[in-house]
DNA sequence: TCCCTGATGTGAACAGTGCTCACATTATCG
DNA sequence: CGATAATGTGAGCACTGTTCACATCAGGGA
């Protein structure tokens, strides 16, 4: 195979492969154009036949990284023994959620980076599944089964990705840790403490 | 004034001054030393007499942006009228810096962007006043006039932040405002709902 | 007073980037 | 089979951060 035609054949997904690579050993920042060209074998002209400019690849890969995150929770949600009561099972594969969403962050910690990058491009597709979509569902869930109070589901799903996302930023920016009286406790711990506040507030 | 000698005379607090202005309109992803230089009229290299990388301007300018946005914390939080009982009034001086963390956010946009850029490099100098050292203060406050039990102190300003800080970078990332199904009440019922989450996750 | 040393600014250059354009090649389909 | 649209090429533009040998100047010691 991997016949040295004039035509690629395919260099979109190889171009998105290539990147894909790249984010993950070195972040969505080293990502060069002329990189991606040279290692594929052809040229740097050539990238702009299937991305109008680098924004739009960086978009595209975006878009894959919030959908791994996404199935990342829903996995870890559906790890989740289905024993119980129904309101406490359905608290604990909420928790689930909430922690998967940290751990991400924190396990691929350049993915995580890329999901959220801020691009000058609309994403190319709705994300399917979508991180939103997984929480809400979870909030439901609750809800349905009587968990927390029918009054919180609106804004549950806000204020749960405000903290569990904001624990993540903070987490990765590392720009924290050095903060004087910083919870010293390892990371699993603040998570912890995070997701239970969250269902903490909820109940309430 | 201006005479335009062979040496500048502060070149270091013109560049400062010039990069937060271009921080200020276009976002610190738009600081171009060669940029900075010809509007200050002086040669490129001539920065790398004061900042041995671009990194390292970067640094100088995050580490100002935090100390605005923890002044802003400051203002807001000393607007509250100190009437009526202590435990309540901790409370609402709580309330006030977690919304402005939020306001801040969102009306010094790239600002705030910058003040959480991640640098290669170390801040310059710690930080005064911070944004961590106020959230402790005030949940010390809390904490002693008894509006929450002493038990959460420790992990207080960790879900505090972690709350505040998530809202913040997820609407001004402006990628969920389109996620179907997205509460579309205006940011300051945003604020409140996230806010008043975190209060009663602390008190519980 | 003079000079000399260290601080500061200069100009040219290097390697790299995103991006464009005229042109070459090839696949596809009527 | 032959035209057309898709895809890849190569050179080049304007820009970036960074370095280095050199120029200029301010301030302090003899």
């Amino acid at each position: 195979m991997t016949k040295a035609t004039y035509h690629h054949g395919d260099l979109e997904t190889a171009l998105i492969g290539s990147a894909m690579q790249v984010v993950l050993a070195e972040g969505v920042g080293a990502l060069a154009l002329r990189d991606l060209a040279r290692t594929i074998g052809v040229s740097p002209s050539a990238t702009y036949r299937h991305f109008p400019s680098r924004d739009h690849l960086v978009a595209a890969l975006s878009l894959r990284a919030r959908e791994e995150l996404a199935r990342f929770m829903l996995t870890a949600r559906d790890a989740v023994p289905a024993t119980g009561p129904k309101p406490g099972r359905s608290v604990r594969r909420f928790e689930a959620i909430g922690h998967a969403y940290v751990r991400f962050a924190l396990e691929q910690q350049r993915l995580f980076e890329s999901a959220f990058v801020p691009t000058a491009v609309p994403p190319p597709a709705p994300e399917d599944p979508s991180a939103w979509g997984v929480l809400v569902d979870a909030v439901d869930e609750m809800a349905s089964s009587g968990a927390i109070p029918n009054a919180r589901r609106a804004d549950a799903p806000l204020i749960a990705w405000s903290g569990v996302h904001g624990l993540s930023t903070i987490l990765t920016a590392s720009g924290l840790p050095s903060e004087p009286g910083m919870h010293q406790s390892d990371t699993e711990t603040m998570i912890d403490a995070v997701v239970s506040a969250i269902v903490r507030s909820l109940r309430a």
